[in-house]
DNA sequence: CCACACTTTGTTATCGGTAACAATTGCTGC
DNA sequence: GCAGCAATTGTTACCGATAACAAAGTGTGG
């Protein structure tokens, strides 16, 4: 990459002078060079070029930040619980921003309360953030994140309910008719639901989409059921549906917590999907891998956090850009833990 | 939190002269206020962050670092993988640094050869971080990745087989005797192994543990399978395992693999663990609910994230600190992926 | 009541880039 | 050959905080 990084032992790491000076013009010329402004002859581009190799010369983005006022980096507030897709996302994120010339900068945030997101937020614009992508639920805006997502782009991956903010969202109401139809099509009388917290507006929209569902096909609606995402929540979900033999088909609002309810039904003797069909929802890795390979709604995490930078960063060139959602498509992954019902 | 963000509409924001005037002292004071500088009465510091609230003053940290030369960010290099592992490390590394009044940038890598690890960093140093937390194995250092780690206090997590940075790592030998034991305790003749990619130091070291085990019990030695942490891999090598009959417990590099490995057997109607033990790596959270439960090594990742975070501010604060890598206790978790072999 | 030491506050220069504007150079066509 | 315009490069001020130093205020002992 660079011939000698390290030129001199002691020294401070050279700015732009340095690099001016060894290249025999201003410090102007070499921002030019460097921001990749057109009118620069192509020799003294080439020169400026070689002293930057030559001195290992870095940018440094305070000094850009702070005179040009732009940080060239997007914030994200996500929860600070470890789950698989906020993983994903993340990624999606990062390398959305990198391709387009961005940084990324987290804050996490352990409640979703107002203040809690407001706190994120404020860290984020502390460091002078362009865009904030919030890949939690708001629940309720207080005043500062109003005023906050008024000052800067900000989109929310989550859904959101209030004004705020643009939305970038999967078809989870979409995702969930999927779902339901799929078990009912197989034969079942009914499905059962076993939806995430009611604070995320996406669980919330999955238990829309599949109550409508049964309702459309005219089918009883059974109990909806709360879990926390987290395997052990349907663990706890699984040993009550065990229990009741009316129960044929569950749709989970989760991968995870999917395994868990087979897992409580495996041990009240329950199989899946011979006596239970179970459709999960993410298609994480090792939903084709476990036993029985889940059944499941595929999210392009991903894809939905690429879009999610895409949006900000449209905002952030045209703050007056119109507030389309954006919406990806949800997939039905078919595998082995639905079946019809036994006869 | 603040009782009015947006003052007046259309202004920019707040600056510390603003503040300052407000409050009818100087900027400086201002600045001496909120870095917590002990010499200031008690009575201009109310003042100051009345004012500071009264008109929602967010500090500008460019500002700052440019005129300070300290950043309070630390940087991490992560490998554009999804993992779980990965993740919770993030959340413990973010955590600590918050706790520390630091924030955390992060930069992505595709490979794991010297120039991308190299410019990841480049990224990093751009931002001005303070530390480095390389959360990738580093296979062979270039000047370039030299230079930094010399210029930057930098910790590894995964080992290094560079001498340019410091080590926090899991005993990951102790870790493979832990399994290997476990499955020769039970009475199993010898152990198999299914190895990560063998860039990972970590894999290597697992791998050189239960090599060690075995030959210290006077056992047979299998040759050593590889795969690459994805489930996928695990399953290619179950199918391998699965075909021979002799195999009667298997001790796998990662969890996802292993779940991988069981589903292979599972095919070709080997059951686990009537007539293949498995033993996992990680605990990650679907390894108590996935069928069957698995034996597993808990990695306390968060807490590696924690020390890491700990170990490169230790550093921040006194550079000529001793390099003394840090180890944390890995423990062994039974659960029924393993049993005593056939009789 | 003063000198000396310690608090507390203010002033000025500076961090390393970029914006805005000024100056120089090179080329066109008449 | 020179006006006229574009391309290229240089100059100066400034972004918003902090460091270093200076100055004013406070308190103590002799």
């Amino acid at each position: 990459m660079s011939q000698q990084t390290a030129t001199a032992g002691g020294s401070r790491p050279p700015g732009m002078t340095d690099v001016a000076e060894l290249a025999g013009v201003s410090a102007q010329t070499v921002s030019r060079v460097l921001s990749g402004h057109p009118n620069v002859k192509e020799k003294t581009k080439v020169a400026v070029l070689a002293a930057v190799e030559q001195l290992g010369y870095r940018l440094n983005s305070a000094a850009r930040t702070l005179s040009s006022g732009r940080s060239r980096t997007i914030g994200v507030v996500s929860l600070a619980t470890v789950n698989y897709s906020g993983a994903v996302m993340a990624y999606g994120i990062e390398s959305a921003a990198r391709a387009a010339g961005y940084t990324v900068s987290t804050a996490t945030t352990a409640s979703l309360d107002a203040p809690a997101i407001a706190s994120a937020m404020a860290r984020l614009v502390e460091q002078a953030v362009e865009g904030i992508v919030l890949a939690v639920p708001v629940l309720s805006a207080n005043d500062d994140v109003e005023a906050f997502s008024r000052r800067i782009p900000t989109v929310t991956i989550d859904g959101s309910r209030t004004e705020s903010a643009e939305v970038v969202e999967l078809d989870q109401v979409a995702a969930a008719r999927l779902a339901t139809e799929h078990l009912l099509d197989l034969g079942h009388q009914t499905v059962w639901h076993l939806a995430g917290p009611l604070e995320w507006l996406d669980a919330a929209s999955r238990a829309h989409g599949w109550r409508e569902t049964l309702e459309n096909a005219g089918r009883a609606v059974p109990p909806e059921l709360h879990g926390d995402w987290s395997p052990e929540s349907g663990y706890q979900a699984g040993l009550l549906i065990g229990r009741m033999p009316e129960v044929t088909a569950v749709f989970v609002a989760s991968d995870e917590m999917a395994f868990g309810v087979i897992r409580a039904l495996h041990e009240l003797g329950r199989r899946v999907p011979e006596d239970v069909s179970i459709v999960g929802f993410d298609d994480i890795a090792l939903a084709a891998y476990c036993s029985p390979a889940l059944t499941t709604i595929a999210q392009p995490f991903d894809e939905i956090g690429r879009r999610a930078v895409a949006h900000v960063l449209r905002r952030i060139d045209d703050p007056s850009a119109a507030a389309e959602p954006e919406s990806v498509s949800p997939q039905l992954v078919v595998r082995g833990s639905t079946a019809p019902p036994a006869a």
